[in-house]
DNA sequence: TTTTCGACGCAGCAATCGACGCAACTCGTA
DNA sequence: TACGAGTTGCGTCGATTGCTGCGTCGAAAA
C-alpha cells in the first residue's frame, strides 16, 4: 500500500533540511522518490526515506555530499561502516560549501559536527562529541573539534547576526557532553582547585572543558560557573580555601584586573592564580598571576598543583 | 444509551458546517457515525459529535484538516483545554514560609540538599539529585525537591544580595543531573517538540526539567536553551517545523506576548503552542495558546501531541 | 413530502514544482 | 598570501498540482 507516502515538506522536516535541498539532491545526485513523474509532486516511500537517512547520516559524519550520495544511492546493498576511515576517500572528491560553518582544516568530523549543528540535530551532535571524547580525550577533542566548530559558529554569528539558535544548541550539547565526562570519572580527595568565570562573563564552556579535563586526570575541582561577581568569588575562596583558582574571561570587557587583585588580597591567598581566556591583557595582570595560553597548559599547571600538594601531604 | 441520535442536518447546524461537508468528512477522513449502514441515514451519537467538535475546533485554529482529522479520530479523553481563560485562579499560593531555611515542608532530603549547596559540595549535591531522580522520576523530583530548594536559594539571594555562587553551583548540578536523565533514555523518532526560553530569559532549568521528563517518557524533543531571540526562534520553527512549541518565561519582563503571536504567524504554525512559566499573564495571551499550570500538565500535553503524531504516521 | 444519500464537479488556497542564482567553504595554484 | 575553480545548501520566482469545503443532481430512505 502506498498509504505512507510522505510529501517533500514532511520529509524535509523529518530530516532537518530545506525542501529545496531535497529537490537539489534529487536532480544532482538522483536521490529522489523511486517513482516520480516530472511536474507532479514527489511522494517518498519508506525506502526512499531510508536512502535519504543514509545520506544525512554520512554528511553528518563529514563525508563529502557527492560521495555520501553515491553510498546512499545503492542503499539496500551495503551500508558503509559507522566509523569510516577518515582519509580513505579518493582525491577526486572535493569538499564544497553551502550554508555551513567554516571549520578550516579541522577535519571531516568537525565538518559533520558543524552540519549537524546547522540542522539543530542535537542527537547527532551529542553522539559525535561523545564519540570524540571517548576516543581522543578532552584536550584533543576540545582543541581539534569543539573549539574550531564553536569559533566558526561564533564568527558567523558575529558576521550575519543570525545563527543564535545554533549557537545555543551547540553550547548546550557541548556542556552536556563535558559534564558527562566529568561524571564518568570519579575524583579522589577534596577539591583544591576552584574554577570560576569573571564577573559578567557568560561564556563558561572553556572552563567546563578544563573541568572535564581535570576530572579525566582524576583531579577534583569546584566549578562555580558563569557570571560570578567578585564578592561571591572572594566569599567562596574564604569558605573553601582552594590551592588554585582559575578565572576565565572571554572578552576584554569582562577582564577587570581588579578581580585578580581581589583574589590575591584574601587572608589565605591561593598558591596559584590562573588568568585564563583571551580577555586578559598580559601587560595589566598583577604580579603572581599566571596566564596559560591554552587548555593543555592550564591542565598541566593544575595537575602540578595537585601533585605538589600530594607531595607535601605525604612528606 | 443511544437516546440521543442526531441526524446529519442537526449536527451540521450545531457545528456550523454544511451537511455535505459532514458527508465529505465521513468518506474522506472516516469521521462519521460509529454505526452506519451504507445507503441509510447517518445517526450521530454524542461520542461522534464530540469527535466532530474537536475536528471543527482544530480546523478553526488553522490546523490542516487532514491532520486535525487524525487527531480527532482517535480522541480518547485527552482533549486539550479548549479555552485559555478557563479560570483566572492565580495558580495557588506557593510554599509560603521560607524565613530561615526556605525549603519549607519539602522534607529532609530537601534540607540536606540545601545544606550541601551552602557548602558548595557539588559531589553531594549531584549524588542526592541523581538518587532522587532514579527513585521518584523527574516530575516528582522537580516538584518535591528541586523547585523548593531552588526557590529557597533564589528568595534568599534576592533578600540578602548574596549567595550568588551557591545559586550558580546548584543550577549547574541540577542541569547536569537532568541532562544525565535525558541521555540515559534514548528517544525514538524525529523530534517534533521544540523547547525554548523567551527572549532575554536566562532561567532554563524548568525547561530542562521538562526536557528530562519528556526523555523519561520516550518523547524526543529539541531544546534551544536560554535567551532565544524571537527571530532565532521563528527561524528554528521554519527550519524544523515542530508540532508543538514550549516557550518558557520566568519573569514578567521577558514575557512579551508578541513572541507568541510571532509563533502563530509562521507559515506552517505548530499544532500546539504552550506558554509555560510564571511570567506569562493569562489575560494577554493570544488565542490558540495553551498555558499549562505545572510540569505535569505540560508533560501530558506534549505526550498527547506525540501520540497523535505517531498515529498519523502509522495510519 | 421532506430529508438525506452517493456521486460529481468547481473555485480558492497552500504546498510544491522546475529553474536560476547567490553566498560561502575548500583546495589547488601561482 | 592571494585568487580562481569546483561544490553545495538554500532563497526566490512564476507556474502547476492537489487538497478542501461546499453546491448540485437524481435516487432512496424516513
Amino acid at each position: 500500500m502506498a498509504d505512507e507516502a510522505l510529501s517533500a515538506g514532511a520529509v524535509a522536516r523529518r530530516l532537518g533540511v530545506a525542501v529545496t535541498t531535497l529537490r537539489t539532491w534529487h536532480q544532482r545526485y538522483g536521490l529522489g522518490p523511486s517513482e516520480h513523474v516530472p511536474g507532479h509532486h514527489r511522494r517518498y516511500t519508506p525506502a526512499d526515506l531510508a536512502r535519504l537517512e543514509i545520506m544525512r547520516r554520512l554528511t553528518g559524519e563529514g563525508v563529502a555530499p557527492a560521495e555520501a550520495a553515491r553510498w546512499a544511492r545503492q542503499a539496500p546493498a551495503v551500508l558503509p561502516p559507522d566509523r569510516l576511515g577518515l582519509k580513505a576517500r579518493t582525491s577526486t572528491v572535493r569538499d564544497g560549501g553551502g550554508t555551513t560553518i567554516p571549520v578550516g582544516r579541522a577535519g571531516p568530523v568537525a565538518r559533520g559536527l558543524a552540519r549537524a549543528a546547522m540542522r539543530l540535530d542535537s542527537v547527532t551532535i551529542g553522539r559525535t562529541i561523545a564519540d570524540a571524547l571517548a576516543a581522543d580525550g578532552v584536550v584533543a577533542t576540545w582543541e581539534g573539534l569543539l573549539r574550531p566548530v564553536l569559533a566558526g559558529i561564533g564568527e558567523r554569528h558575529a558576521a550575519t547576526a543570525g545563527l543564535i539558535e545554533v549557537e545555543h544548541l551547540m553550547s548546550r550539547c557541548v556542556s552536556e557532553a563535558l559534564a558527562s565526562v566529568a561524571r564518568a570519572h570519579p575524583t579522589t580527595g577534596p577539591p583544591r582547585i576552584l574554577l570560576s568565570c569573571a564577573d559578567e562573563e557568560q561564556h563558561s564552556l572553556p572552563l567546563e572543558a578544563l573541568a572535564a579535563a581535570l576530572a579525566e586526570s582524576g583531579v577534583s575541582y569546584r566549578m562555580l560557573g558563569a557570571r560570578v561577581p567578585v564578592a561571591a568569588l572572594v566569599e567562596a575562596i574564604n569558605r573553601t580555601g582552594p590551592a588554585a583558582v582559575v578565572l576565565w574571561s572571554h572578552t576584554r570587557a569582562t577582564a577587570g584586573p581588579h578581580q585578580l587583585s581581589a583574589l590575591l588580597a584574601v587572608p589565605r591567598r591561593p598558591l596559584l592564580v590562573l588568568a585564563a581566556g583571551p580577555g586578559w591583557r598580559a601587560d595589566s595582570l598583577p604580579a603572581g598571576v599566571v596566564r596559560p595560553v591554552d587548555l593543555a597548559e592550564a591542565l598541566s599547571l593544575a595537575v602540578a598543583v595537585r601533585d605538589s600538594l600530594d607531595q607535601s601531604a605525604a612528606g
